[in-house]
RNA sequence: GGGCGGGUGGCGGAACGGUAUACGCGAUAGUCUCAAAAACUAUUGACCGCAAGGUCUUGAGAGUUCGAAUCUCUCCUCGCCCACCA
C-alpha cells in the first residue's frame, strides 16, 4: 500500500521529474511530432489524443502533490471518498469532484499549498452484498473495483494528489479505526444494550434499516420483517449533544445543513413529573415540555415497552394487556403505518394521581407511545395535544380546555383542529388561569419542582449510536468476552485484529455476525487474566472508517499514530468539506463527534475537524427520475469521455446548473459544452495577433476575470461558465485579438478545462504547465464602463435608453434634459405634470407623473 | 404532522430593489454541399400591427416603493429530509 516505501518514493520522484520541455515529450505523440504552435490551427480539437498525454506528464511531474509544512498557507480540500461500488463511477461524483478539483486549482494559483486527497471506504454492507451476488469473495472484489474507479479518476484528470491514497479495509488503516474505538472503551463512552433490530425470518438474519424497504420487507427476499431485541454495541453520542450543538457557531455550514443538524440534534427543554399510582408503591413519571397544561391532564398512556407495565396492571386486565403487548411487538412498519393515526390501546385497570388538582387519571397502554422517546409514558391532555385528543376520542376519555387562543373562544374542544396552539391565555387551572401561556409554564415547573413532584430536564432528539453490525465485512471490534473479567479490550500492541479470511460468509442464521463461524480466529486468551476467552464478533457499521479518514491523508503511512501530530497541526481544520447533503445528520455529525472526542484525549489539535462545509444537489437522469439500473437512466461517464472527453464533460456538470441544486441530465447540452471547447480552441490558435488590447475589451477582460474569480470562490460554476462562454462571444467578434488576452482566457478556464488549457498554453509556446501559473488578478480601474447606459423611465417603465459617457454620470441636470429631448420620452411627458424625478446614479432616471390623467 | 428548498420563454437556467429572459439547448431561415451531417450567419417570451410602434408577461392574489421576479402577507403547487418526539 502507499504507506510502505516513503523514503524510497521521495528518491523516485526527484529522478522523475524531467524539466519541462514540450519538444521533447513530443515524440511519445507521433501525431504532434512536427507540429509547431502555427501548423497547430489547423489541428482539429481532439481530447482523447491531448487528454492521456497530459494527463500522464502532470503524475510523472507529481504536480498536484500537496507539501507538509511547506511555507505557502496551507489549504486542505476535502471530498467525501466514495465507496467503490461494482458499477463504476457515477456523474454524481464526477459533478461534486471536478467542482472541487477547479476549487482546489483555482488555489493553488493563487499561491497556496492545497490537499486534495483521494481514497477508498470500501467496508460495508453494499460490497458485502455485491459480493455475494457476484460469488466473489469481497476481498477480492474491492480491489478490483478501485483499479476501475483509479481508472476513470485518472482519465478526468482530476487533481488528487494520488501519494495519500488510503483504503478503510487496509489492515494498517483499520488498525487505527480499532484503537479510536478502544479509546471511546477506555473512558467509557461504549456501551452495551439490547436494541431492536429488524431480523428477516426467512433468510434468519439481521438486516441493517437501509436492507428494509419502506414497506417493511427485505429488499432481496421480499419477506416482511421483525423488530426483535439484540444486544449491539453503543457509542455514548449523546453525551455530546450540546457541544455538537454549541460548536456550531464555530464553523460556517451553509444555513440548510447547520439547521438540519439542530433539528437533529433536537434539544427540548421539559419536566419530569412523577404521578403516584393509587393503592400502589409504584410511581409513573412523564415527560412533558407543556406542563402549564397539567390542569387538562385526564389520563396517562405507557408504551407496550415501559418496565411497570406489568406490575401496575391490574388483574382482571392482565390477559388483555399482555396479548396487546406482543401484538404490537410484532407489528411491523408497515402495518404501523397503514393504520396511520388511528389509535389502538387497552386499559390497565390502575389510575395514577395528578397532584395539582387531585384527579385520578386511568393508565392505558398504547402503542403510539415510543419506548426510546422520554420517559416511554405520557400525561394525557387531549385539549392541547393532537395525539391525545384523537386517543381521548376513540376511548371516550374526558377532553378539558385549559388555553383559550386569540379567537377567545372558550366552548369545549371537537375537533382536532381547535386543538394546540402556540400563543394563549390560561383558563380551567387555579394558579395559573390569566397568565400567557409561556409565562405559565414557567410558573408551573418551579412549583412542581418546589414540591417536590417533579424535575426539569433537558432531552434530545439524538439517541446514541447503534456502533454494531452482525455482517462480515466490517472492522472486527477489538474486544475480548471473558468469563472471569467481562468485556476486556485488546492491548494496542496487538492491533490490529485482523478480519480473518472467511470462504463462507453469509449471515449465520442466529442473529450473531459470520465471525462466530471463524473457530480458531474466536479462541483468545484473556487478556486481563489468560483465562479462556472469545473475542467480539459483531464488526463496525460502514460509517467506522469514514469518521477519521480525513486525518489519515495527512500521514497515510504512519505505524505509530493514526497521523503524526505535527502534521495535523499544520493541515487541519478541512477548509471546505464538500459532499452529498443526504450525509448531514449521519456522517457529518458522527464525524465531528468523533473528532471532537480525539480533541478532548488530545489527539487532534482543534474542536472542529471541517471549518466549512457546502453540498451539492444531485444528478438525476434526463427522465427526471433517480438515476438507477431500474429505470435504465444511468450516465456512463466513460462513453461521455470517449465521445467527447474529459474537459467537456466537466465543463457540463458544472454548467448544468446551480452547484447545490438537483439537476437533470442532458446529452444536448453536454454538446454544447463540447462544441464551445472546439470553438474557442480554433479561436485562440488562428486569431491572435501583435495589436494592442482596446480599452473596451480591457473593460470586459477584467470584468470576466473578476467574474469568474468570485463564482469559483462561492461555488457559483454555472455562471462561471457562462461568463467564460460570454467572453469567447466577445473575442470571436472582434477583429484582432491579443496574446494576453488568450492567455487570462486560457487562465481562467483551466480549472474547468486542464487539459484544454494546457495543450493551447503550449501552443502558445509558454514553457511550464499552465497549471503552475498565478492566477490572473483584475484591476478597478478597468472594471468602470466608459459608457452608460441609463434608462429612462416614465413611471417606472422603461421608455428609452440614453447612452452616457462616464464622465457626465454625476451631472443629473443634464441627463435630466437629454431624457427630455428624447422623443419616445416626449410623447409621454406631453402635457402631463411631472410630480418628481428620481436618479439612481448611472443606472435609472425616472419620471414621476401625476396621475390624474 | 414538522423542517428546509423551489415555481421565470418550447427546455436547463441568469438577474435577487433599478433596462426581466444573460449563457446554453432546441426551433426557424440562409451560406457551404450532388445531398446529408458538421460548421458558419441571422432570427427566436406572448399578443396586436405592413411598419414605426404598442400592450402583456417571473405560480395566484393583495401590500410596501418613484420603481418589485427580488421585500411583506394570504393562498395554490412541486421537490427533499424527518416524522405518533410527548
Amino acid at each position: 500500500m502507499a504507506n510502505l516505501k516513503s523514503k524510497n518514493k521521495k528518491e523516485k520522484v526527484k529522478i522523475m521529474i524531467p524539466k519541462y520541455n514540450p519538444s521533447e515529450i513530443e515524440p511519445k505523440w507521433p501525431h504532434f511530432a512536427a507540429s509547431n504552435a502555427a501548423s497547430r490551427g489547423k489541428q482539429k480539437y481532439n481530447p482523447s489524443l491531448i487528454e492521456p498525454k497530459w494527463q500522464k506528464r502532470w503524475e510523472e511531474e507529481g504536480l498536484y502533490r500537496a507539501i507538509d509544512f511547506d511555507k505557502r498557507q496551507k489549504f486542505y480540500v476535502l471530498i467525501e471518498f466514495p465507496y467503490p461500488s461494482g458499477s463504476g463511477l457515477h456523474v454524481g461524483h464526477i459533478r461534486s469532484w471536478s467542482a472541487m478539483d477547479a476549487y482546489s486549482r483555482k488555489k493553488r494559483m493563487e499561491g497556496k499549498n492545497v490537499l486534495y486527497p483521494i481514497g477508498w471506504d470500501a467496508f460495508g454492507l453494499p460490497a458485502e452484498n455485491y459480493a455475494l451476488k457476484m460469488r466473489v469473495h469481497p476481498s477480492t472484489i474491492v480491489p478490483k473495483n478501485i483499479e476501475r474507479f483509479k481508472k476513470q479518476c485518472k482519465s478526468l484528470g482530476l487533481s488528487f494528489d494520488w501519494s495519500r491514497e488510503i483504503n478503510t479495509t487496509d489492515p494498517k488503516y483499520y488498525k487505527w479505526t480499532q484503537w479510536i474505538f478502544l479509546k471511546f472503551f477506555e473512558k467509557g463512552l461504549t456501551y452495551q444494550a439490547d436494541v431492536p433490530v429488524n431480523w428477516c425470518p426467512s433468510c434468519k438474519t439481521n438486516l441493517a434499516d437501509e436492507e428494509v424497504l419502506l414497506d417493511g420487507t427485505h429488499e432481496r427476499c421480499g419477506t416482511k420483517t421483525q423488530k426483535r431485541m439484540q444486544k449491539q454495541w453503543l457509542l455514548k453520542i449523546t453525551k455530546y449533544a450540546d457541544r455538537l450543538l454549541e460548536d456550531l457557531k464555530l464553523v460556517d455550514y451553509s444555513q440548510k445543513i447547520a439547521i438540519q443538524q439542530i433539528n437533529w440534534i433536537g434539544k427540548k427543554e421539559g419536566i419530569n413529573i412523577k404521578y403516584q399510582i393509587e393503592n400502589s408503591k409504584y410511581q409513573i413519571e412523564c415527560f412533558t415540555t407543556r406542563p402549564d397544561t397539567n390542569f387538562g391532564a385526564t389520563f396517562i398512556v405507557v408504551g407496550p415497552e415501559h418496565p411497570l407495565i406489568l406490575k401496575i396492571t391490574k388483574e382482571k386486565h392482565k390477559k388483555v394487556v399482555k396479548e396487546y403487548i406482543n401484538a404490537s411487538v410484532r407489528k411491523s412498519e408497515v402495518e404501523r403505518i397503514a393504520e396511520g393515526r388511528k389509535k389502538t390501546g387497552v386499559f390497565t385497570g390502575s389510575y395514577a394521581i395528578n397532584d395539582l388538582n387531585k384527579r385520578k387519571m386511568p393508565i392505558w397502554v398504547s402503542d403510539f407511545v415510543l419506548g426510546n422517546v422520554g420517559t416511554g409514558a405520557v400525561v394525557g391532555v387531549p385539549g392541547h395535544d393532537i395525539r391525545d385528543f384523537e386517543f381521548a376520542r376513540s376511548f371516550k376519555l374526558p377532553i378539558i380546555r385549559v388555553v383559550v387562543g386569540k379567537d377567545g373562544d372558550r366552548s369545549p374542544i371537537t375537533k382536532a383542529s381547535q386543538v394546540q396552539e402556540e400563543e394563549g391565555t390560561m383558563i380551567n387551572s387555579d394558579f395559573l388561569n390569566g397568565l400567557d401561556i409561556h409565562e405559565a409554564t414557567k410558573k408551573i415547573m418551579d412549583y412542581i419542582e418546589e414540591k417536590g413532584w417533579g424535575k426539569r430536564v433537558t432531552v434530545y432528539h439524538l439517541r446514541d449510536w447503534v456502533f454494531s453490525r452482525q455482517h462480515y465485512w466490517g472492522e472486527p471490534i477489538p474486544i475480548v468476552h471473558c468469563k472471569k473479567c467481562g468485556a476486556v479490550s485488546v492491548p494496542e500492541k496487538d492491533l490490529p485484529v485482523e478480519l480473518p479470511f472467511l470462504k463462507e460468509y453469509e449471515p449465520t442464521g442466529t442473529g450473531e455476525s459470520p465471525l462466530a463461524l471463524a473457530k480458531d480466529w474466536l479462541k483468545v486468551k484473556c487478556p486481563e487474566c489468560g483465562g479462556k476467552a472469545r473475542r467480539e464478533t459483531d464488526t463496525m457499521p460502514n460509517w467506522a472508517g469514514s469518521n477519521w479518514y480525513f486525518l489519515r491523508y495527512l500521514d497515510p503511512g504512519n505505524d505509530s499514530a493514526l497521523a503524526d501530530k505535527k502534521k495535523m497541526d499544520y493541515w487541519m481544520p478541512v477548509d471546505i468539506y464538500q459532499g452529498g447533503f443526504e450525509h448531514t445528520t449521519l456522517h457529518l455529525l458522527y464525524s465531528r463527534f468523533v473528532y471532537k472526542f480525539l480533541f478532548d484525549i488530545g489527539v487532534v489539535p482543534n474542536p472542529e475537524p471541517y471549518a466549512k462545509r457546502r453540498s451539492h444537489g444531485i444528478v438525476l437522469g434526463r427522465d427526471g427520475r433517480k438515476m438507477s439500473k431500474s429505470f435504465g437512466n444511468i450516465i456512463n461517464p466513460d462513453e461521455i469521455i470517449n465521445k467527447f472527453g474529459a474537459d467537456t464533460l466537466r465543463i457540463y456538470e458544472m454548467f448544468m446548473g446551480p452547484f447545490d441544486q438537483t439537476v437533470l441530465w442532458s446529452e444536448e447540452s453536454v454538446e454544447g459544452c463540447f462544441r464551445f471547447l472546439k470553438r474557442a480552441w480554433v479561436l485562440c490558435l488562428t486569431k491572435i495577433s501583435d495589436k494592442s488590447v482596446s480599452v473596451k475589451s480591457l473593460s470586459k477582460l477584467h470584468r470576466t476575470i473578476k467574474k469568474v474569480t468570485e463564482d469559483i470562490d462561492n461555488l457559483k460554476y454555472n455562471t462561471a461558465i457562462a461568463s467564460l462562454m460570454e467572453y469567447y462571444n466577445f473575442l470571436s467578434k472582434e477583429q484582432n485579438i491579443s496574446k494576453d488576452e488568450v492567455k487570462t482566457f486560457l487562465l481562467l478556464i483551466c480549472p474547468f478545462a486542464p487539459h484544454f488549457s494546457e495543450e493551447l498554453w503550449h501552443a502558445l509556446n509558454f514553457q511550464d504547465s499552465i497549471h503552475k501559473a498565478s492566477w490572473p488578478s483584475f484591476k478597478e480601474e478597468y472594471l468602470a464602463e466608459k459608457i452608460f447606459a441609463i434608462a429612462v423611465q416614465i413611471n417606472g417603465k422603461t421608455r428609452d435608453v440614453l447612452r452616457v459617457d462616464s464622465a457626465h454620470i454625476n451631472d443629473q441636470q443634464k441627463i435630466e434634459e437629454t431624457a427630455r429631448k428624447s422623443q419616445r420620452v416626449q410623447k409621454y411627458l406631453n402635457k402631463r405634470k411631472i410630480k418628481d424625478i428620481v436618479y439612481i446614479k448611472g443606472k435609472v432616471i425616472n419620471f414621476v407623473l401625476d396621475n390624474g390623467l
